[in-house]
DNA sequence: TGGAGTTGGCGAATTCATTCGCTAAGTTTT
DNA sequence: AAAACTTAGCGAATGAATTCGCCAACTCCA
């Protein structure tokens, strides 16, 4: 009778993740230190989600070590596209022809990216002949 | 102290919003026949819903008329794009070509949709010279 | 070994999203 | 114009996300 736990990971999820993704392991301390450069916020609230995020499943925790070291459950392209579906599905009716549209239209990519989706392109429609 | 208001619309004001983007203008019951098609709710939910929308600029009421009548504040192209940026931004670190390289690969598109892309990229790819 | 500092965990507070009950105001029907 | 129904609005309840204070357990060093 309110809001459903999100299927996503959340803002604070997402920048805690993307520390670990860059580092693979990290005391809750070093991924503290790494958030308040960005952020303010207390250590408290990092350890707090922590153990919120190691609840969900999206973080895994060694306890054999002191500290504790944290870890990425999942890569951060697994992540990344069940994002990507997720919005996908809400936003656009599950059509990716018109996400990819909108989004090659609406930000500018530089040249090199724009050579690397004609190539992609090229592969899968290889594929479909 | 807690969380930010949300940016971007929630599942269930993007439902309504999908509804508005299809029909222009609908009646509080209209809606609610519509919604209660996919989902259980009550009657006084979705007038609540449309109260919060209307109070976050999300939807514009003509009240001249009685029953009042409803209407989306932004276009649908406008509002998928808000969030795709957001995604984003917030996934994918601001770089559109990683965002449409996963796109591309973790689901099919049709053969048309890959032809407009393509079509989308000669355009780009011209203004770049 | 006894402070002093660090780490980890719990519980409570806050705010947003979503829900609905209840009532008042407006409309339609008899 | 009273009864019956529909529409609109408010306030409160519920649960998720985020915050932090406080305390216990642990580690380090003199």
């Amino acid at each position: 009778m309110a809001r459903p736990t999100a299927t996503q990971p959340t803002e604070v999820e997402l920048q805690i993740l993307g520390i670990l993704w860059e580092q693979k392991n990290a005391t809750a301390r070093e991924i503290h230190n790494r958030i308040i450069e960005v952020r303010e916020t207390n250590y408290s609230t990092t350890v707090k989600m922590l153990s919120v995020m190691l609840e969900k499943g999206l973080v895994k925790r060694n306890d054999s070590v002191r500290p504790q070291l944290f870890q990425a459950a999942a890569t951060q392209q697994k992540t990344q596209s069940g994002m990507l579906k997720d919005l996908m599905q809400r936003a656009y009716d599950g059509s990716v022809g018109s996400l990819v549209l909108q989004a090659l239209s609406s930000k500018k990519a530089t040249k090199a990216e724009l050579a690397e989706i004609r190539e992609m392109l090229d592969r899968l429609e290889g594929d479909k002949q």
